[in-house]
DNA sequence: GCCAACGTTGGC
DNA sequence: GCCAACGTTGGC
């Protein structure tokens, strides 16, 4: 099993979206490194942060989802009503995909931006890395569960 | 809204 | 292949 940390803008799509749906496909990943993680890595089962960046206050991890369906070609690079419409895709030679991931849970709070910063055992996630932009990253086991254990003891360094 | 960092485009 | 110009991301 792998882990996965997920951004996404709140105003666009959020863990309160994906709580109501159960099940989501995830698109709009408009990065090829972004995209060729997500097409020869990400499986079924893995496991993903989601976090909400570009919030304005409470950046960071929010909840916790599943992968339940690999890649396969992202549906909104061929609509052109869509904002991540993009014109140079081809059906026959897809360049952006998509997975499904289902709901697992809501934090009770969200682990900050701030408070990943602040943990030596993180410093070595890449979303941390300076000058990170991909909005998908990979975490070690050890930097999930450690996560999750901050998540889940609400009165750890809050 | 600002801006640093990175990615993409396209002329040459 | 170089690189300037432009676009995007995303924290603050």
């Amino acid at each position: 099993m792998q882990y996965w940390l997920m951004k996404s803008e709140p105003n666009e799509f959020s863990i309160d979206d994906l709580l109501t749906k159960k099940r989501s496909l995830w698109d709009g990943i408009r990065n090829y490194q972004v995209r060729n993680m997500l097409r020869d890595q990400v499986r079924v089962g893995d496991q993903a942060f989601f976090y909400h960046s570009n919030t304005g206050k409470e950046t960071g991890i929010v909840g916790l989802m599943e992968i339940v369906r690999e890649a396969y070609p992202d549906p909104t690079q061929f609509d052109a009503t869509s904002n991540y419409f993009d014109p140079k895709s081809n059906p026959s030679m897809t360049r952006w995909f998509a997975v499904d991931v289902k709901f697992i849970k809501k934090f009770n709070r969200p682990v900050l931006l701030s408070e990943l910063r602040n943990e030596k055992k993180l410093s070595r996630m890449a979303l941390l890395k300076k000058g990170n932009r991909l909005s998908v990253t990979k975490l070690s086991k050890n930097e999930f569960l450690f996560i999750l254990r901050l998540a889940e003891n609400k009165l750890y360094r809050v």
